[in-house]
DNA sequence: CTGTTAGCGCTTTCAC
DNA sequence: GTGAAAGCGCTAACAG
């Protein structure tokens, strides 16, 4: 005569507010001031409603909350991509900040796709975000626009841009490039490669690009040779475009910028694998300075980015935006070059060999 | 005579349900039918509340939908860390599948810390999640608990256990070392030593030396020389186990393991800085089969895991569980030894050197 | 310090 | 096919 056991679990029916406000004997608005950690009770029923709340395994609802209170404590946070180890470390200088601010981070990746990220921001305005954070300064109309009408506090982060949607911190890339540019030419390198990702895959990267091929211009050179064959930013793609450049240039290129660390890494390997010493033969440039070069006997010439600090600002930034405090709306973070084991001056050792 | 300006950015009212319903001549029920794309309104009006809509940039509230219908379309995902690239590839396995089934992902992580994944738990069932995901099978007993009166379907990711709260899918941590284990003793080790992360860092890494342990006590054998000194599973921190294990343990052991193959690079790394040949002198072993090996001129020896499929495949579970079906409870995935180029047959190769 | 009254913006239910 | 009424579980605003 019972009926079947449920499909699931069973599931308790949680207790509410007013369940713990009757069991303790007082209004649903003491459970509610207890619960929220707000002044107006008094010290004995604050201490029975807690014993009581804990009893019953009660947890107020952010959902009714948010709604009543029409606010809510959700951080929107939308990346490229999670394969990247820069926004990882990204996220994780923001995480501390947040939790301690009591808010709640949604994470998600848009692979480079205005159009999964127009979709995202709209699914994430719809829950009343605290806040929302968009990487990179290429966004769909529709996109700013929403964000701009929602009067949601938004923060562009990873590009610096003059005219961001709300606020913005993050690093120039194309004078990233030129620096870079202004050092290789330093070093006497006249004959540049390029490997990257696919032209829609990492815009930024293409303002890199920018900027080192002005310097180069600058004593009349240009950017020989350019391989973006690769979806994502990795090892792998470092390798083949390597392969690609080095099968299909001539004459060779003195030396091969890559979009970041892991693909030069990944370019270096396949140099060697060709007998081709890196730097005599030819230079290594990276971008980031990502910890495995900590480990490397020889250690990647690459552009140092500063993204965990960026991130623990950025979270402070939108804190502080979210409690009504004014803020600095922008931020341009620096750059530093790291000169590695993978270039070399090319003046001083023309003539001496090691 | 007029006010200041405000604050901040001037956040128009955004338009709500009546407003929609108001414009288009009909009620706020024809309006939720078409917004939610319920049978029940005639093309026509549908047609003219989705233009109304549309011009009025409405947006319907996620939170006031999720109170009134009881549900909500978040997924709540813990994972330890971003560091590692095994739950970044876990997440982009689950990604696809959550976004077509209409499912939003919160992603939090712990840093391997039971008591903030207890909190997280706790602030994520206050959202009434329709899914939430752990990572291990290690959890506090109020953790547990929780999840299991609030009936939420859960899925534990990554370890395998035969007693999961919900449901689990994952690699048994303790059998990928103990396999790993005898192929080092076919292979011909003897003197093993373990390169990993401080012991409350990572559970799991300890089931697999516990596995190896077995392995090895099978021939007499033990684990000779551990090191556990890194917070995270780095390069940097393979690199310095490796110079803890080679200072101060003699007789230097005849292979690494490490707990995963990034740390193996690093170790790498270090022993061919101290002039002693992978794997003439010292074998290497790490963990994962993470794409840096498909650079490596010396691939590292190492167990494979299937993360994206893993990741995918967890999505599916509970995207059906979601929706009612009867799935699958427990799933434990298969690891594979790749057989690099870091480890060597001893017994052979003993007398022939290349 | 304590409680009452009105909603928050939507969906469910049930009439028509 | 359409809409009115009654909440979802909580908090703001006010009155005692």
């Amino acid at each position: 005569m019972p009926v079947e056991a449920p499909p699931n679990r069973p599931a308790k029916i949680p207790a509410k507010i007013e369940d713990v406000a009757r069991a303790a004997g007082v209004s649903i608005m003491s459970v509610s001031r207890v619960m929220r950690g707000v002044e107006g009770v008094s010290p004995a029923k604050r201490t029975e409603i807690r014993r009581i709340a804990r009893k019953l395994g009660y947890t107020p609802s952010s959902v009714a909350g948010s709604l009543a209170a029409a606010n809510s404590t959700l951080i929107g946070i939308s990346i490229p991509t999670l394969f990247e180890a820069v926004f990882a470390e990204i996220l994780d200088g923001m995480r501390g900040i947040f939790n301690k601010a009591g808010l709640q981070a949604i994470v998600e990746t848009t692979d480079y796709v205005e159009s999964f990220e127009e979709k995202w921001v709209q699914r994430m305005i719809a829950w009343h975000p605290a806040g929302v954070i968009l990487s990179g300064v290429f966004h769909s109309k529709t996109t700013e626009e929403r964000l701009r009408n929602s009067g949601i506090p938004t923060l562009e982060i990873w590009d610096y841009t003059d005219t961001p949607i709300d606020m913005c911190i993050g690093v120039d890339h194309f004078s990233a490039g030129y620096e870079m540019g202004l050092h290789l030419v330093r070093l006497g390198y006249r004959h540049p490669a390029y490997v990257g990702v696919k032209l829609n895959k990492d815009p930024r990267a293409e303002d890199r690009v920018a900027g080192l091929s002005k310097a180069f211009a600058e004593v009349g050179s240009r950017i020989h040779a350019n391989s973006r064959l690769a979806d994502t930013a990795s090892f792998e793609g470092g390798m083949k475009g390597t392969i690609d450049i080095l099968n299909n240039t001539a004459p060779t290129p003195d030396v091969i910028c890559f979009l970041n660390d892991h693909m030069a890494f990944g370019g270096t390997m396949e140099c060697e694998r060709r007998g081709l010493s890196v730097p005599d033969d030819i230079g290594i440039v990276g971008f980031n300075g990502l910890n495995i070069n900590e480990v490397l006997s020889k250690r990647i010439t690459t552009s140092v980015t500063p993204r965990t600090l960026m991130g623990a600002t950025a979270a402070r930034m939108l804190v502080a935006r979210i409690y009504g405090a004014r803020t600095e709306e922008k931020i341009r973070m620096p750059v530093e070059i790291f000169d590695g084991d993978t270039t070399k001056d090319r003046m001083k050792t023309r003539d001496s060999n090691t």
